[in-house]
DNA sequence: GTGAAAGCGCTAACAT
DNA sequence: ATGTTAGCGCTTTCAC
């Protein structure tokens, strides 16, 4: 019996070898090959041209396809950048999501590059979606430019051009103040991230208004210049030394904008002399990797990270698939918006005096 | 003045909407555009081009541009799972390295599917090589059945096919155990993770041969059955159970493999009544992200995987390049080796008693 | 320095 | 149920 061998095993036959061996047409056996389209091609030629591209060792050439279908089946997946705990979650969401409909995807990181060069490169690549999670506000705008189809998640809204999944954040919020109110807690003082996305501005907002919802003006508020520990810790670090007890600064509980800035908070407090919770209770928000493994264990907010990726691609794919059916009609965005959980830990306690 | 815009600002133009716009022949466009062979055309067609590229709206098509030079430019990189703390650096150090020539990266996560079918789908997408930070001996024995060039990174060590590029192992662990011998512990516990990879098996080994090298056996050893915090809280619960003082299994420090068996560490400590370092000190290995930021400090070895990243990306493709040139001869693999440093923190003091 | 022509490997009308 | 044919958009000989 004679066997036909790959010439070199790197480079793949191309599908001529393929119906050459198994002696049927190119398009027959591009069809037999194609799960779409296998039931239009008899029985056992099906097993014959698989059989024939086994021995050849046959590969799938992703570019011919795309080229010739128009589709590349790659979704741009934008984070700020890879080392980060809570894009890696909506990241691994996303992968999830998108994997399981054919597509793949093409993961950049936005910190280092403009926003022109980030959508550059993803058109060159005719990514056909974007799930952008990179909070940048150019990006959005450079997207919205280019006409990807896009689904904002987790870290930045649009002017209302695209369909975006996040968390309540008005929730969220009323979770972290309710939470410490309920403790005992009346002094409270708000760490917030950079004012320059509008998760920030939001969160910020919303948590004054949960406090004023109980009647309660911030005991004092603090905006880190980025989102850190060391930020934190910076921006808490003079409203701690001026914490004279009864003193109109005075505060029991600090309720930060994140988990990374709850960090700096405790770094603040240790640096005092304060500990968490007995002198000064913090409340992160995210629930982020490790938010568990920190001493005390973080009591925070969770948001659903990695839910939140899979229903961005989910949705994704669900407008890519429309725009291909009803060319026409460009639907309307949709918002998705996920409950946060409140989790308990131990970096919250009643006030002690 | 005329000026053609793109019909849909979705679908660019191509390249022959640009030379008729231009009035130049297809191929001067595509040699006016590429800057490898721009220097062929006259300085006013080029202008003329690129005016033209701009107003029709022209993007380089990928896919036509793969198939027909056979380079996808695309680099597989491999890692456990997205949200993995180090291999997140490793990951970020090869994007940089690879972005800047030219290549792109394609992130697979490994843990949830089987090496074969990684293989394949990396195939499919005719990746020129592969950075594998997964760890996992199945897939590179895969990947060298396929003959993708590969660098192996951090986490895994093949049979001596590919290239790798790793941390000095022994230094590693000397460092953590010299530190721990010079502060006065004599009676340390090995808390190693588990024995299923090469990486795992080799700080084991090479923690026992540091200790042996005083003249020291370890007090106890444990292997944890993952490399989680959790996981390393059960594995060394029982041992501190019965660490009865001046008892045969009484120890004074755990090293840790990696710092979140230490965190376990940490945690099984807690819940012996134990503090670190007062009672028990604690050394892990990584410097993760977020090891300064648990209490105490960790005291750990640092790896430096964001260099090892890029090292791995550059090594990769001056692989590729050199199998383009010499096709013939395979040139032999080659290991670099990154020496550990040792960070001092505060998870680790001199014996209390 | 520029044009002509031939395909890369595949899919999808359109036949039959 | 299978074969025919015509490209997808680009790069690259080879001519001139």
């Amino acid at each position: 019996m004679i066997v036909a061998m790959p010439a070199k095993p790197n480079e793949s036959a191309t599908l001529r070898q393929v119906a050459k061996q198994a002696g049927v047409h190119l398009s027959t056996a591009s069809r037999a090959l194609d799960p779409e389209r296998r039931h239009l091609i008899s029985r056992d030629i099906v097993a014959r041209v698989e059989a024939a591209a086994r021995t050849v060792g046959w590969r799938p050439n992703r570019a011919a396809a795309s080229l010739r279908r128009g589709r590349s089946n790659a979704i741009g997946v934008l984070i700020p950048d890879m080392a980060n705990l809570v894009t890696a979650q909506i990241m691994q969401g996303v992968e999830t999501a998108i994997v399981s409909r054919g597509f793949f995807p093409l993961v950049v990181s936005t910190r280092a590059t403009p926003a022109k060069a980030v959508v550059d490169r993803l058109l060159w690549q005719r990514v056909e979606g974007v799930v952008d999670a990179s909070g940048d506000a150019d990006m959005a705008r450079a997207l919205a430019k280019a006409g990807v189809p896009t689904v904002l998640t987790a870290r930045a809204d649009p002017e209302g051009l695209f369909s975006s999944v996040h968390a309540d954040r008005e929730c969220a919020a009323n979770l972290a103040i309710d939470h410490l109110y309920a403790l005992g807690h009346r002094a409270i003082a708000v760490l917030a991230s950079p004012q320059d996305i509008q998760l920030s501005i939001d969160r910020l907002n919303f948590c004054l208004a949960a406090l004023a919802r109980h009647g309660l003006q911030p005991a004092a508020v603090a905006i880190a210049d980025a989102s850190t520990r060391d930020a934190g810790l910076r921006a808490l670090e003079p409203l701690l030394a001026r914490r004279a007890p009864q003193g109109p600064h005075h505060f029991t509980a600090v309720c930060a904008a994140n988990d990374l800035l709850a960090l700096g908070a405790y770094e603040a407090a240790r640096k005092a002399g304060l500990t968490v919770p007995h002198d000064v209770s913090v409340v992160g928000q995210n629930d982020m990797l490790m938010a568990d493994l920190v001493s005390p264990p973080l009591t925070t907010v969770r948001l659903q990270h990695y839910d939140m990726g899979r229903q961005a691609g989910d949705l994704l794919i669900e407008e890519i698939e429309a725009r291909l059916s009803n060319e026409g009609t460009p639907r309307p965005p949709r918002v998705i918006v996920f409950r946060p959980e409140f989790v308990v830990r131990e970096s919250t306690a009643a006030p002690s005096a």
